[in-house]
DNA sequence: TTTGGCGGCGCAAACGTTTGCTTTCGATTT
DNA sequence: AAATCGAAAGCAAACGTTTGCGCCGCCAAA
């Protein structure tokens, strides 16, 4: 339990004063070469790290070298995916970023919220809970740069990186019925996130385009979990006309899915066709391999923590939207 | 940009002193019911959050109620569920938690050891990268407690939750053996960590049980990612006398290795058995479904949780150390 | 010799808390 | 009536930094 050393103990060692200590670390202001080299070296002796929590206090806006972010739920590999994305870029930058999961729960959105403005994080990286968020706006309004991910928020004009949901949900569908199929299921995601709202419209886009009808009871809502794609797709196919293929909205959802599926000794593509959102890590040999729109997860968190740098950097330049394409992998489940 | 609101404000707004306000806010102190009423309201009303970073940089020991947690992989699945043990847990206690993921690079490890203790949290949990980490120890030495997670620690008597890792790899090779295999290949975790190394051993204890010799070219030592998984696989498959099936430890290895049985047209159970660790979201549902030794990883999550909430609470307490049993779920790919 | 300028460094305030000590004041005890 | 007590609240120091300002001494210019 040896007794961490400051600041003090670094300026006694090497006999100046702890301005000087400071100055020599951040190279500021004007120190001569013979007392640096003496604060190196008592640094060295001491094993001196700066301690960050009081810097903090000191200057309170954009020097923590922090970036915060929060996720709805560490068990998608798409965030896993995204996560990785924004950290590698931090990385470069001598940033350390910090990750919450709030497992699509509000209460604990805010929590985590509160605790990284409390952190003072030079910023944040977050999907949205839903729409209208107002914990979020506070956050910004406190003068905490934001950018959004994945999800948007209809209110604020923030930085933004998204993926073009409707497109990859359009591209999806349309395939579907260049299968054949008329019948589609929709186990789809919250209907308050714009991703949920945008795939649902490509859905709905798609059955236009095509002429058809989308039947109101072959649509679900779930919560992006995969027991919700379970029950879900157990719902649609136990129905008396059940669909004849699935539109499954996310990765673990169709996990969910598969596994009705397989409960119900149903066969893929031949009894029942699906596509889903989000590749898994056994889906391209899967039997059979399942075709899914492959989002870009990794540049999503790369292009979001880059604007962060740059908004940290210049917090007056115009707000950036970037939107994303996604990618229709087409294997052979469908 | 509004000005974030600090104890004076309060205190000036309530007509009190600071001090007054700090005690009303910690329950700490004698205040009038009055007088506590009124600093409440003025809280409320300019909606103040105290400052964490001040808060720490007075109490450096202990009251920061945060935990560390330092991971390897954010994309190895079986760290996403322990993460998420130990966040329900620290949740429930009032506690956040700082994730950081490595991404097994010693030098990353080292700037998060360096962030989370510079950022002063009560107590980090993480699986050392390897077993003579000397930044770990340092942490420890330094005051701050820390638990071992997955892999351990050789020097050091620290708090520890691990897997028996050694019983799961030997009912799993014991279940390949049973099968009829003679010739398993293995395709291991590094061997500088106490994961790699006890799989191994549980592979080897159970060739000797069954009066078999380990075959040194069937041996292979990967890095817990899906490529290494799919590269070694590879190898081994394409050996003149190739093994008949495979033992992988861990699920990205798993799922690697089955990439490499597709591209080589080989089929699961017939041409080559296949038994992993960890649970993928879609093993289940395979074809064949996959046998698999299943990690307790939210256990794990949970109980190093509670052991560190527990150290923090009371320092003086012996060390614990905890080994979780593993479950070998037989389906049909052996 | 005086003046001005400047490189090098120290002094001390400030950031927002927590907390030991002191002060105030009304009530209870002697 | 004086002494004691204790509850309620204020004062000020401390945590480890950063940073504006000022002081000192040296050298060049006047």
């Amino acid at each position: 339990m040896k007794k961490i050393s400051s600041l003090v103990d670094v300026a006694r060692r090497a006999k100046v004063n702890i301005s000087t200590v400071s100055r020599t670390i951040n190279q500021t202001g004007k120190i001569g070469a013979a007392t640096q080299a003496r604060v190196q070296k008592a640094m060295r002796e001491l094993g001196y790290k700066p301690n960050r929590v009081a810097r903090r206090l000191r200057t309170s806006q954009g020097t923590s070298h922090l970036l915060g972010l929060i996720i709805p739920n560490i068990q998608n590999i798409f965030f896993a995916d995204l996560a990785r994305g924004v950290e590698d870029v931090a990385y470069r930058n001598n940033f350390a970023v910090l990750l919450c999961n709030y497992d699509e729960d509000e209460a604990k959105e805010r929590f985590y919220l509160d605790v990284m403005q409390a952190e003072s994080v030079d910023g944040i990286i977050l999907p949205p809970i839903h729409e209208h968020d107002p914990a979020v706006l506070q956050v910004v309004r406190n003068g905490t740069p934001v950018v959004c991910v994945d999800r948007i928020l209809s209110a604020g004009d923030l930085d933004k990186v998204e993926v073009d949901n409707h497109t990859g949900a359009l591209k999806a569908v349309e395939h579907i019925i260049a299968q054949g199929h008329r019948r589609i299921g929709l186990i789809g995601g919250p209907a308050d996130s714009s991703t949920g709202r945008e795939r649902y419209r490509g859905y709905k886009d798609a059955h236009a385009q095509a002429s058809l009808t989308v039947k109101a009871d072959l649509v679900r809502f779930g919560d992006f979990k995969q027991e919700s794609g379970r029950l879900l797709a157990h719902e649609l196919l136990a129905l008396s006309n059940p669909p004849t293929a699935l539109f499954v909205c996310n990765g673990l959802m169709m996990a969910g899915a598969l596994e009705a599926i397989a409960a119900l000794r149903l066969k893929v593509p031949k009894q029942v066709g699906i596509v889903g959102f989000d590749d898994l890590p056994l889906a391209d040999v899967f039997n059979p391999p399942l075709t899914i729109v492959r989002q870009p997860a990794y540049e999503v968190g790369r292009c979001a923590a880059e604007l962060l740098l740059k908004r940290i950097e210049d917090p007056a330049r115009p707000m950036t939207s970037l939107k994303l394409l996604p990618e229709l992998v087409i294997r052979k489940s469908c």
